[in-house]
DNA sequence: AGATTTTTGATCGTTGACAATCATGCCATG
DNA sequence: CATGGCATGATTGTCAACGATCAAAAATCT
């Protein structure tokens, strides 16, 4: 038979616990429920409808994620991110996109050139005219398709962890994005590096593309904390 | 009061899951447990005298560490790994490896350095006299020391999902490690570029290291399916 | 005021029940 | 013989209630 490739993942199966996960992942990362938060899981069952159980395996989840703090036999705890921890994040991350920008350029063919160029694209559009949530979204939205690209699965889980403690910093931190029109031009030169198959400088380009923002991050943090 | 040292780091805090995780875990490195075998909650319930929340809470950690898959309202299944598998493990090996390779040089202190020529010695004295599994043991517990070292919490945490997924291979194929004195005198040259602090070689010799293994790993499994 | 005890409130873990879903074999149908 | 429908058993998903366990606040005592 053909081979149907519209159908190659269909039908997303899901249980509760899983969609109450992204729920909570949704309010956590909207910074809805704020860092330091501490949640009971009485509070939650009765507000979304379920009982006790089902939603501990969804918290379960998410501290898997890093997203959440379990304090054993006390309380749940949305997690609160320090400096420190975001020195470490960003670190972990210009390593895991390195390698992610390395095998995109190895692997890119004419669809993730396609994908490539339609999320650079937009990340170009959002900037001229885009609020400055939409603007971090279409800027970790490309971030995201390169590690797609790479198609190393394990790699896009690691990332998928990372990708979610970054935007809990994100969405805690104003001033971290330059101007709009340089969030679009420095991402030029990955994208194009990877477009050409240039792996070395793929792998370059954003690791330093990481470490810039870490350290941007990591003083806005501490002018934060003082 | 006295201080008393010999009670610094007593009783340690861990829920029912959290240790029938350890002994499931602990079954599937083994072998005890052989990948592909289909798990029931009932079973390991009543083989563990635990009750199916429980134990599905454990299997729930051993999902996210990637040694068990869970089939949504069908069943668990232990992680059958291919040859594909191990590739894209050992390329994300390779970089996690080599960033811990660089900090570990970066950090490394009187009290590291230590831990890491024991690391080294064990591996040698294993080397010498040990079986197999133990030669095997040392050399995982070399490259975990240096990621250690490293002091980056978030980094050792997904080294520690690779590394149970490295000794799920381990223990299902023969013939990886090359000759005891092979084992030993290859990590000579990383250890030594750590305890000089030499960062960019560390980094490299690290990388290297893994992708070498990586490859014959890859071959040896591509002969096995065959 | 400081130390100790008690109370409170939360999670932890178990049990039992039922619902939802899946896998399988059987059977009728074409 | 291939296909689709159907009944059936197995397994996970979800819930509710209960006692046990623990941490932190409140009350008590010295």
């Amino acid at each position: 038979m053909k081979n149907l490739s519209s159908l190659k993942s269909p039908i997303v199966k899901e249980s509760l616990d899983r969609k109450a996960a992204t729920q909570l992942r949704i309010a956590v990362l909207s910074g809805e429920i704020p860092p330091g938060t501490r949640i009971t899981e009485q509070f939650l069952a009765s507000q979304m409808g379920l009982s006790r159980g089902t939603v501990r395996a969804a918290l379960h989840r998410l501290v898997s994620e890093g997203l959440i703090v379990q304090n054993i036999y006390s309380n749940w705890e949305v997690m609160k991110l320090t400096a420190e921890d975001a020195d470490e994040l960003y670190t972990l991350r210009a390593s895991l996109e390195g390698l992610a920008g390395r095998l995109a350029a190895r692997r890119v063919d004419q669809d993730s050139r396609a994908l490539l160029s339609a999320a650079f694209d937009n990340l170009a559009e959002v900037a001229k005219s885009g609020s400055e949530v939409d603007l971090a979204d279409a800027d970790l939205n490309l971030h995201h398709t390169i590690v797609e690209i790479s198609q190393n699965k394990r790699l896009i889980e690691h990332y998928r962890q990372v990708e979610g403690q970054l935007r809990m910093y994100i969405g805690s931190v104003n001033g971290l994005l330059p101007t709009p029109e340089a969030v679009a031009s420095s991402h030029q030169p990955m994208v194009d590096a990877i477009l050409a198959g240039d792996e070395t400088s793929a792998e370059e380009l954003l690791i330093e593309h990481s470490e810039v923002y870490g350290e941007k991050l990591n003083r806005l943090l501490l002018s934060m904390e003082a």
